[in-house]
DNA sequence: CTGAAAGCGCTTACAG
DNA sequence: CTGAAAGCGCTTACAG
């Protein structure tokens, strides 16, 4: 509760003087400032940053929505945002969304009102009225992976923002499987929250793959979830109930593609020789479980890098034109693919 | 850039009516606050946080501190954390210290400079001085998980907080892994950064465990990392150049042990039969994997529930004495423990 | 090199 | 019920 007046009349000058040296304006007499850094010490006095930011009319600090904390792909993103935006000085605050509209524009509404100089936007729930409307305020912003939403709403975005092309990424993953073999397959696709269209692409993408090659995958293949490792469970048990037993599964993410290789386990189908198995984001984990995942790679670091570059240039140079950077995929091939397998396992313990 | 004065002139009131149907203080017109609701809405008007913080002396977030948002052991509790503060009608931000006492120093500094209305601070790098600095400074802070920190440095904290009993957690293991016949141990123990001294204290409960069955752990069956997956892994080769082959494993977290186990399964070790292994804070994760990991687990939840009311405690009421409180291990038992076996596979492809 | 003054956008007593 | 005034803690031109 120590402010800067108490600073100065201690150190004997006026405020604005305290304010020089505390900013370094190097404008002011080495002797007065040993004083004011004195008084400062002694009073234990830290600026109140928000007064600062008041007066500056910028926050100090960056800020990035996510829609779930819970899913380690964004903290894999968040950890590099993160060291850049600190690197250029900046403090780094996370706000999960949990895929919820109303929370994002909560957090857009109160992160706008003065506390951050700038957000990064993950899709998942934030609603892009929501977004332009703090831009408009002023706040500069940065969407990451919004290019399907906006193509399915067929809207334009003015926001500069980094993409990265799902639709090629699922047809990757078909690509892998086909190239070993496989024909029949299942597809866990997550629909997140209410129209988020996200991973529809992805499901596209994989059929798209599939047909180049004259196949088809047929609705009942496809189980719906939500993203989590529990849900590609569930939708793996789903499928084993039905008699069928394609060899190949694609998972539109790793949280999920590794919910369904602990239900395969668990069912004693083998991994790769009885189900290969791909996901998508290519997380940490994917590559440390047993059998490890093979997955198509999102490139996480670029993205965070990317991001948070448009975001220090908009923040620079307010005037810069929307930039728009898409990011390609790649097939990490790991353990959980291989040949398609004459031999396969079909059933609960015996062999085929 | 609308700020309440544009709303007032347009609406022919003034500030301070502005001011006062926003907050509701229902002593305003209806006349007036029809026309005045008006009036923002057709400005599109948003007060400015900082201002008011500024006027109020307090923030309207509440905010984290975690060391690593990549172990999930810290989103699993922010997450529950973060939906208690939100009920209570604040936002919550997450910040990530990398273990880093001037990370912690400079997130701190910040948050209390207006941004925020009060902290939860998990240990890790953050630094007992500068957390009490902002106590000091008004901010209501609630420490968690700091107990062995406070102990190792003989310190007493006035601050209030929530712990959990991680020598006991040690113990348990132990005494989980005697109770299966297990006598010959290996243990992977992080030692974050500094002199945190937080794992050592599960080594401690962990021996104190053997020592009560008669049993000792050589100091060259622990090997020491850094809390990540990566780090048991390589803990565990370098076990596995030894000659020795305890039957079972403890390791001081989840992402330790989920490491080692990649790298025993990777050696050709079966897991439970040649090898038992336990972890500590039953992440999500350890559930999933196969063999699903046996753990002991902090309870995440009640940790985070317990921490935001004793925050929210202190916000409404700062008189409050400091409370704190101690929550007690138990152990998960799952697919990684087994009884000791005598037939373990000692090596690599070959059975002994 | 230093200070006086104005102002950032809001809220809080206090009059009326 | 509404407004005038002061103030939150800082910074920014501008004098001197």
């Amino acid at each position: 509760v120590v402010t800067i007046k108490d600073v100065a009349s201690k150190a004997g000058v006026t405020a604005a003087t305290v304010s020089n040296v505390i900013r370094n304006k190097g404008l002011v007499a080495k002797a007065t400032e040993q004083r004011v850094l004195e008084a400062i010490k002694e009073l234990g006095y830290r600026p109140n940053l928000a007064a600062r930011g008041l007066v500056q009319r910028r926050g100090v600090n960056l800020a990035m929505l996510l829609p779930n904390i819970a899913n380690p792909f964004y903290p894999e993103i968040a950890l590099e945002a993160e060291q850049q935006a600190r690197a250029a000085g900046y403090q780094f605050l996370l706000c999960n969304t949990h895929y919820d509209p109303v929370v994002s524009q909560d957090y857009l509404e109160r992160l706008a009102g003065g506390l951050v100089g700038g957000v990064i936007a993950m899709e998942g729930g934030i609603k892009l009225e929501d977004l332009e409307e703090i831009a408009r305020r002023g706040v500069p912003v940065v969407r990451c992976l919004w290019a399907e939403l906006l193509e399915h709403e067929g809207r334009q975005s003015v926001l500069p923002g980094v993409d990265f092309d799902f639709e090629r990424a699922g047809e990757l993953a078909a690509e892998h499987l086909l190239s070993l073999g496989h024909r029949d397959f299942w597809a866990i696709i997550a629909r997140a929250t209410l129209d988020n269209p996200g991973h529809l692409y992805r499901l596209r993408g994989f059929r798209r793959g599939l047909a180049k090659a004259g196949l088809t995958l047929p609705d009942h293949r496809v189980h719906f979830g939500d993203t989590t490792i529990e849900s590609g469970r569930q939708a793996f048990e789903a499928f084993l109930e039905s008699a069928e037993r394609p060899t190949a599964l694609f998972a539109s993410n790793d949280m999920m593609a590794l919910g369904a290789m602990e239900a395969a386990l668990d069912a004693g189908l083998r991994i790769p020789d009885d189900l290969s198995t791909v996901g998508l984001d290519d997380i940490a984990m994917s590559r440390h479980v047993r059998p490890a995942l093979t997955t198509v790679a999102v490139p996480k670091l670029e993205l965070a890098r990317r991001a948070t570059d448009l975001l220090l240039g908009q923040i620079e140079n307010p005037q810069r034109s929307p930039n728009v950077i898409l990011l390609q995929p790649e097939v990490v091939a790991r353990q959980s693919t291989a040949p398609a397998n004459p031999q396969a396992r079909r059933t609960r313990g015996g062999l085929s």
